[in-house]
DNA sequence: TTGTAAGCGTTATCAC
DNA sequence: GTGATAACGCTTACAA
């Protein structure tokens, strides 16, 4: 399998041909025209021989390393976790291998996030950037956006320039929540899925302020409790929220992992869901549909948001500019039961 | 960023120094003396500069990538999930960092494995690979074999020599049984995780096999049935397991999140865990404690085993063997209420 | 202690 | 259509 290295001079002596030929024929160069005899032969040879390229040196070469790099944020304790985190490698793999590319994951540390996008850049390791969970808070993506470095974002980052495929996060939430409001709810808590400094826990929470506003409801800073991604996080959220006493009806929480633990608190309190409080989560994880209640929640498409920005990618890099800049998916409710009826019925 | 690229002979000619000692000094070559003054002139234009070494020369001449290969199996349909493949990953990346590595992820397709592995190291684009879920039926693994390239398993492949870090799943999920048998069951189910081409997921049956063999129970092919890693196939298979009307009290579910979809069919088949039926489950995700019962589950020290496993790929990769060629990590059974207390009691 | 020079295995620019 | 011949930017014997 891998006894004596075989290079393109080894195909080329064999089949009889320059080490010109053989690349111009194994990357089927469409401005040259190769012989059907020639070509044929030199694919039979590389085959025969067991050629792979050698990835560095075609890579330096070429210029182009054909990887691409995900890059995730690491929230304070840990990576962004979820199962659809693996729906989106799933994906992204696919679409990448079809054009025989490979995919890198780093984490943006929080504390030298600069440094690890100029290493990548400058490295020329990879060749484009695809970046998970856009933060307000990252300065090195402003010095990056300046860099002309294709990236794409999954996720939106407002006023920047960034390439971007993303659902609309604002009204997903506010639609989540006007559900709520339908059913006859008029105190609504809110728990985030993560710091404000994400983009998209923000538009969120301005979707769960939105709604409430168009209703006529007023917004109580009281009601909002953050969590952290995690499950604990939302266990310990709504604990906090219930010992405010301020005397929600239903509780809007912008991420089903969240919602699991929010749920859980709730029982623990002797509070039923959805009797007492009504839960509407966010995400439609998988494991949502088999909780106790099974949870309401916003569906986001986790393998058509990996899949479009890593065509947004590719087309980037290959035609220089993608068809659209931005794409936004839909999202819809899935209602189960851990809202229940309507209050009024 | 990256207006203009930086070369070693940039850096060289500003020190007023050679790209002999320019790599020399920056590679911190140990066999070789670099002067004080030197080496901090050619530290400080380096950095002054903004030079990052070009990946591909450098690995051209080094004849090491600095990537790190992490194959992932696919299961059927699907990447295998479940919250601690984040955690898997976080570690990985974490060590792999220290050594100025980076993480290449990729995905082996039972069908065209070969290939993928074949190509992977004649490319030369990893300098090692981290397979985790090894299974019996991949043939390309054993041509991987022969080759001698550094390989670590997470997970376990009898009768291979590959080097290998993993927890015991036989013993425990043989102490999982036992702990339901210690209650009192006498009829026991059991959920695998996923096929048994999975060495984990048979090891983890035979566990349940040789609790029941101890304890003189029988084994009943008709109390088991098999999933396929998702939360989906844990409700099929426990309502296959209630349809074929065998009397089990108990069930031992080989992962948490087969068990969550396990426990919802219960619930829904009107059964009560952990009164009618108790449930054991496997891994202990994150979700696990915050269940509807709290989960009884067996602890897998994710973080540790791909910290293990990336620190002995690194062992191999600089000094050719590792201290230990095997590890195994230790479970423990984590008792929570969804097994309620003994049917004696 | 530092410099010279020969690769490393491709791709790409020209001639032929 | 095909083949020399430069790059590509680095590492690393080997010299000095």
């Amino acid at each position: 399998l891998v006894k004596e290295r075989v290079t393109s001079q080894d195909v080329a002596d064999v089949a009889g041909v320059s080490r010109t030929t053989v690349s111009l024929t194994l990357n089927e160069v469409q401005t040259v025209q190769i012989s059907q005899k020639t070509r044929q032969k030199v694919i039979k040879v590389a085959r025969d021989l067991g050629y792979v390229p050698d990835a560095a040196a075609q890579a330096l070469a070429s210029r182009r390393s054909r990887i691409i790099g995900l890059l995730l944020t690491r929230s304070p304790h840990h990576l962004i976790s979820d199962d659809f985190f693996t729906q989106i490698i799933d994906s992204l793999i696919n679409v990448i291998h079809q054009q025989d590319m490979r995919l890198m994951i780093d984490i943006v540390e929080p504390d030298h996030q600069q440094e690890i996008y100029i290493n990548l850049v400058r490295s020329k390791k990879i060749d484009g950037i695809l970046l998970s969970g856009p933060r307000f808070d990252d300065d090195a993506l402003m010095v990056l956006a300046e860099t002309s470095f294709p990236t794409v974002l999954l996720g939106q980052l407002p006023d920047s320039d960034f390439c971007s495929v993303d659902v609309d996060n604002f009204s997903a939430a506010q639609t989540a929540v006007e559900h709520l409001i339908s059913l006859g709810h008029t105190s609504i808590a809110c728990i985030t899925n993560t710091s404000l400094s994400y983009t998209a826990s923000k538009e969120r929470l301005n979707g769960y302020r939105s709604a409430l506003r168009n209703s006529g409801l007023k917004f109580d800073p009281d009601l909002v409790a953050y969590a952290d991604f995690t499950v604990d996080s939302g266990y310990e959220c709504i604990t906090d929220l219930i010992s405010r006493r301020k005397g929600f009806s239903a509780v809007f929480v912008a991420s089903d992992t969240v919602a699991i633990g929010a749920v859980s608190g709730l029982k623990k309190s002797g509070l039923k869901v959805p009797q007492d409080i009504a839960v509407v989560g966010f995400d439609d994880i998988s494991y949502s549909r088999y909780m106790d209640p099974p949870l309401t929640t916003v569906r986001l498409p986790a393998s058509e948001l990996a899949h479009k920005a890593s065509e947004m990618l590719i087309g980037l890099l290959k035609e220089g500019q993608p068809a659209d800049k931005h794409l936004l998916l839909d999202t819809n409710l899935i209602v189960r039961s851990s809202c229940g009826a309507s209050l009024a019925s």
